[in-house]
DNA sequence: ACAAAAGTGTTCTTTGTACACCCATGT
DNA sequence: ACATGGGTGTACAAAGAACACTTTTGT
């Protein structure tokens, strides 16, 4: 008996959080969508399995990512638990590895094709967490470019909860929480006045 | 290659929070003190082992319990991980099982002792999220009987956080997020004037 | 009488929310 | 000229923090 090791990726595409899901074109569960996920690998950390897979996924790296619960493994499955983690990618940064068994593709949150295991739990869980994280951390810095306007930073996070937000608000609690600075220097990208660019404060995740 | 399942289970004695540990009487880290903890067992589920692990340690249940974090295990240890639950419990109604090889202790969590393993890491993100919880949600619960006085429930707070509150604000906080209500009820207990019982409005974990 | 805990209100600060207009640029 | 996103301030409401005195009871 091992130990599984699944990963929720968001990303945002098109204004929508959508998730990272595997075709599963053997059986068990042949035709249904699962997370990633695979088995600890022989002196293998936990951190440095969830590393492993959403690297052999998505070919990135240095992005937000979470240890977020563990799960039961249905009886049978070779596993006793699998251990979930949630991360957070920039889609265009992102190369997904297609192969003749191994379909993966981006699926919007809001409309889940029928998963297999208990993939929906880990899903909600994630989405919650995701949520509550984005109130009082930095967790969509491996969303956007090191530098990026408000505008920019603020519809990420409108994709994620699924709702507007008024944008002098917005500004106010993300610049006084720390969560982003200023850096002085403007830019133009199309037709309108210039924009001021921000960055992280902070690229790694904030304890708290 | 199995999965361990421990438990940080605290108490409040005379003021302090504190922790069970056991002795270990036995190699590997004679004579150090560990986290109660096991493997899981053919068919068990997680939360099924943290429930037995618990009651074997105390007697207890229907107390606060939850999953808090997984941890990679040593090599060698038998178990590839390590799945920590937290617990609190009212020490007036445990009974420890104390044996040969088997030596359990509450130790205030301000004064360790050394510990074997990770255990020390483990112990204070117990800590911390025990803390954290308790800021908006009715974890105390298993600490108190049924019911009690708003200067019982204020000595538990005081005692997990270890500072002193104010006595208003205290009860303005645990009536307006709807953790406790009043009975209706008074008692008399001791020198001074009788006091209003309060209950907790759930005795199961709130999940915010 | 005194010691011990119970009970109770107000002020101030901080935080969050709602809300509307003008500006610089590219087409 | 117009469409697009950029930038800004204020008023109100809600939540949290600080703070002191009187009451009831048992010894």
């Amino acid at each position: 008996m091992s130990t599984a090791v699944v990963v929720v990726i968001f990303t945002v595409i098109e204004g929508r959080l959508s998730v990272l899901l595997i075709e599963r074109a053997a059986d068990p569960c042949r035709g249904q969508w699962a997370l990633p996920g695979g088995v600890l690998l022989e002196g293998e950390s936990l951190d440095g399995a969830a590393v492993r897979k959403l690297a052999d996924e998505t070919g990135v790296s240095d992005v937000y990512l979470e240890q977020l619960f563990t799960f039961d493994q249905p009886p049978g499955s070779g596993t006793e638990v699998a251990v979930a983690y949630f991360a957070l990618v920039d889609v265009a940064r992102t190369r997904l590895r297609a192969e003749l068994e191994w379909r993966p593709a981006w699926q919007p949150v809001r409309q889940l094709p029928p998963l297999a295991f208990a993939n929906e739990r880990i899903n909600a869980y994630a989405e919650q967490r995701l949520r509550n994280k984005l109130e009082y951390t930095n967790v969509v810095y491996s969303l956007l470019p090191h530098r990026f306007t408000m505008t920019e930073m603020q519809r990420v996070y409108e994709a994620i909860v699924a709702e507007q937000m008024d944008k002098r608000n917005f500004r106010r609690r993300v610049v006084g929480l720390r969560i982003v600075r200023e850096t002085g220097e403007t830019v133009s990208r199309g037709a309108h006045r210039p924009a001021m660019l921000y960055e992280f404060t902070s690229r790694a995740p904030m304890n708290i």
